[in-house]
RNA sequence: GGCGGCAUAGCCAAGUGGUAAGGCAGCGGCCUGCAAAGCCGUUAUUCGGCGGUUCGAAUCCGCCUGCCGCCUCCA
């Protein structure tokens, strides 16, 4: 089987070969962590987690490497000394490291509730300082750099390819367009690579370097780190198509000027969530959600989140409201219900393997096509309509969920009934036995009121939490 | 201004030349004491608008309308 997948660099969808037999070196665009991710963010990782779980579903092993930004970018070329990490600790009393740490975690455990894969290496972008100056010091050696009086910036007219994913012109570039602009520097695309602290400002984080005390730049961190961790394995960059323009454009500049090799053969980037107005949702929006105050605290499953996003193309906007939520949480509601039934009805499991071949190569067909999920999705619904023995249904789901993540082969697992449900359970089992239907349904409807389902089946009566 | 994207049923959407996938919601039925769950069936003569090319277009071309992203950090 072969896997296509949309490059940017090419605009097309490009038949994937990785630079080694079987293994692919991936790198992710981790987050800055100085805030709580919204779904927006989580939706990319999404898409990542699925390009991986194909990648895995086809027969790589996938090195997959994410970084953790956790030294505040500027919030622009005249905040001197201001970044966003160092303005949140001053927000939140705590100190540049604390907030960092706390926003890793809360972004770790978002990614696991949506049942996204941890990368094979998670780094920091404060772990790989000096590889960060080594860099910019080849960099310099090979001419590439010049000083301003705030920082040591990237000279991108030495770079002769510049656009080359971006495809703009750089003529009709309106430099200062929505920020003053530098003018120190020579081009309106050069960007810094290092920056010094500002005179009397003691930063929480900065580090010597051969140009004087200060932090780096915008790009740079993942150049160094994609370098040091995949080395000759620069198989697929990612992230949200926010970074075309700018990040990945000067990440390619900065590195293949360094090294004078390509970097990265795919580069893929995930479309924006939007909501009621075709807005991007965003922090800087004011209209963002988590996955904590949108689906934790309103008791929806965050995995509806995950089925919710296999509904859209990763390349394509995707519409956010409460009502799509609703139905994709009815969605997966719906299959998880429809897996139990199967389990009820099947028989040895494991003796089907990975299930129907006819169905597996139907899901696999698309899912190799630059990650079509919408028809992967349509593909499961086909296969729960067929006339297969449930045995092979489900063997065949189960596959089907190394690559979906719904943890569907756990939908048995029934927790222990809280005493008082359990005690409402058997009351209401007396009552119907007695046809006192009036007390059942009361039982019945304080039972649903307590979240879990009482269904009453020819093999005798569920109560389950969905 | 440059580069790029979006517009398909009540909602979310797939589909890039061959006569509209799928999900959710709705409706009808089976099952049930009634439900729930499950199952079966059903729901767009039509794809933002107007032209054009073609035997044939949601799909290609032109024009128009509306919306959005990037060009500052941003998934």
């Amino acid at each position: 089987m072969t896997v296509k997948l949309y490059n940017t660099l090419s605009r097309t969808k490009e038949i994937f070969k990785p630079i080694r037999a079987r293994e692919v070196g991936l790198y992710t665009c981790g987050p800055t962590v100085y805030n709580y991710a919204h779904i927006g963010n989580l939706r990319t990782y999404l898409f990542e987690d699925i390009l991986k779980r194909t990648l895995v579903y086809n027969g790589y092993t996938v090195k997959h490497v994410m970084n953790i930004t956790d030294v505040g970018h500027l919030t622009g070329d005249r905040d001197m000394g201001e970044d966003k990490l160092e303005k949140g600790a001053q927000r939140e009393g705590k100190t540049a490291w604390e907030i960092a740490a706390y926003y890793t975690r809360a972004f770790q455990k978002d990614i696991e509730r949506l049942n996204i894969l941890d990368p094979t290496i998670w780094c920091k972008a404060t772990d790989t300082i000096p590889e960060q100056i080594a860099l910019i010091r080849t960099l310099e050696e090979k001419g590439f750099t010049y000083h301003t009086r705030d920082g040591i910036y990237f000279d991108t007219a030495r770079f002769p390819d510049y656009t080359r994913l971006s495809h703009q012109n750089l003529d009709a570039l309106q430099e200062g367009a929505r920020v003053e602009k530098n003018p120190e520097k020579r081009n309106a695309t050069d960007f810094a690579l290092w920056k010094f602290s500002p005179e009397g400002v003691q930063r929480q984080m900065e580090w010597d370097s051969p140009w004087g005390v200060g932090f780096p730049g915008w790009h740079i961190e993942c150049s160094a780190m994609s370098m040091k961790y995949l080395r000759d394995q620069l198989d697929i960059h990612c992230g949200g198509t926010d970074h075309i323009d700018v990040h990945h454009t000067n990440e390619i500049a900065q590195s293949e000027a360094a090294t004078g090799k390509p970097f990265f053969n795919f580069w893929m980037h995930g479309a924006f969530l939007i909501i009621a107005g075709g807005k991007k949702m965003a922090k800087s929006e004011g209209n963002f959600l988590t996955l904590e105050n949108a689906f934790v605290n309103q008791a929806i499953d965050p995995l509806a989140y995950r089925f919710a996003a296999f509904l859209t193309h990763y390349r394509k906007p995707m519409e956010y409201s409460a009502d799509a939520i609703e139905g994709a949480r009815n969605g997966l509601q719906h299959l998880r219900n429809q897996v139990r039934t199967l389990q009820e009805k099947a028989g040895d499991i494991a003796a089907q393997g990975t299930g129907n071949a006819e169905f597996r190569a139907k899901f696999m067909t698309e899912i190799n096509d630059d990650l079509n999920m919408p028809r992967a999705m349509a593909v499961v619904q086909e296969l729960l309509k067929s006339d297969l023995d449930a045995s092979v249904k489900l063997a065949t789901l189960y596959d089907f969920d190394n690559v979906l993540g719904f943890d569907l082969a756990q939908v048995d697992q029934e927790e222990k009934l809280p005493e008082d449900i359990q005690r409402m359970a058997d009351e209401r089992l007396q009552a119907r036995a007695d046809k006192n239907w009036a007390l059942s349904d009361e039982l019945r409807d304080a039972i649903q009121d307590r979240g879990y389902l009482v269904q009453d089946t020819p093999q005798g009566t569920k109560v389950f939490k969905p």
